[in-house]
DNA sequence: ATTGAAAAGGCTTCGAC
DNA sequence: GTCGAAGCCTTTTCAAT
């Protein structure tokens, strides 16, 4: 198993800050020479802690204002897989969490409007072998690192 | 409002990817100079679309194997702002989602093991005035890695 | 095994157009 | 929007701890 110090620990919490931040910057910050820094996170990469980099985006602000979980519910005999298969396609589904219990899966949605939402929820109700939805509306949303969202 | 048009998306869609690419990558891709990219970018962030950058971290590589989400209830006086207040602060605590209708708030835990987990919902249950709550433990989780597009 | 230093090349940034 | 130049960053190599 990976060997993952303290140091490796204040990168990721940069990181996570800053995901453009400079290998200069954080060797810095860490106290340690740039081209350590950039073996430390080309390490974290290899082993599999760091899975990749991505923009944070408000989504509200292009037009799509509706955030949404859906909880799902199928018959007992049907496999992950097919839930994953006839979710994940839309395109409006942000992630797919398969559960254990009751409801069978979850599913972060976002929409343009309420009535997108509907058009999506429906068609997934009418997707594979889905016997219930239950959608939670989503009104806000805060992270510990980001400031609150409309 | 601000005006995205379609060569931001593709840009945006780039950076969804990959938040690191280079400008002079993004350059190639869109058909445009690394300068032109780069005032795109920057636009893109003082209009709030682009909220920041960060890292993609596989958090059960990090000893953090347990992934859930808590539906939480609370009395019909209770302000969001407590909501919000009573949560955000436990550190276990990655989103707090407060959602229209039953239940009022939901919220993503990471946590090292289920008494870990358990340890959490407890704390929550205490603070604040929680009047009941459901946790569904996540199994798997899957990504639409396309944004929507508009 | 991990680090620091240095050099080459690429990238970012900014002003000018 | 493009172009170009200066400076900074990334990446690799090599020697040392």
């Amino acid at each position: 198993m990976p060997e993952v110090d303290e140091i490796d620990h204040h990168v990721l919490r940069l990181l996570r800050e800053d995901g453009r931040r400079t290998f200069s910057e954080m060797a810095d910050k860490v106290g340690l020479s740039v081209a350590a820094v950039k073996r430390r996170v080309d390490r974290l990469r290899d082993i599999g802690v760091i899975t990749g980099f991505t923009v944070q985006i408000d989504y509200a602000r292009l037009g799509w204002g509706i955030e949404a979980f859906t909880e799902l519910r199928y018959p007992g005999t049907t496999p992950v897989a097919d839930i994953v298969r006839t979710t994940v396609d839309v395109p409006e589904v942000q992630e797919v969490f398969t559960i254990a219990g009751d409801p069978d899966a979850m599913i972060h949605v976002r929409a343009r409007d309420l009535g997108h939402l509907q058009q999506v929820i429906d068609r997934l109700r009418r997707a594979g072998d889905v016997t219930g939805t239950k959608t939670l509306l989503v009104l806000g949303s805060w992270t510990h690192e980001t400031a609150p969202k409309a």
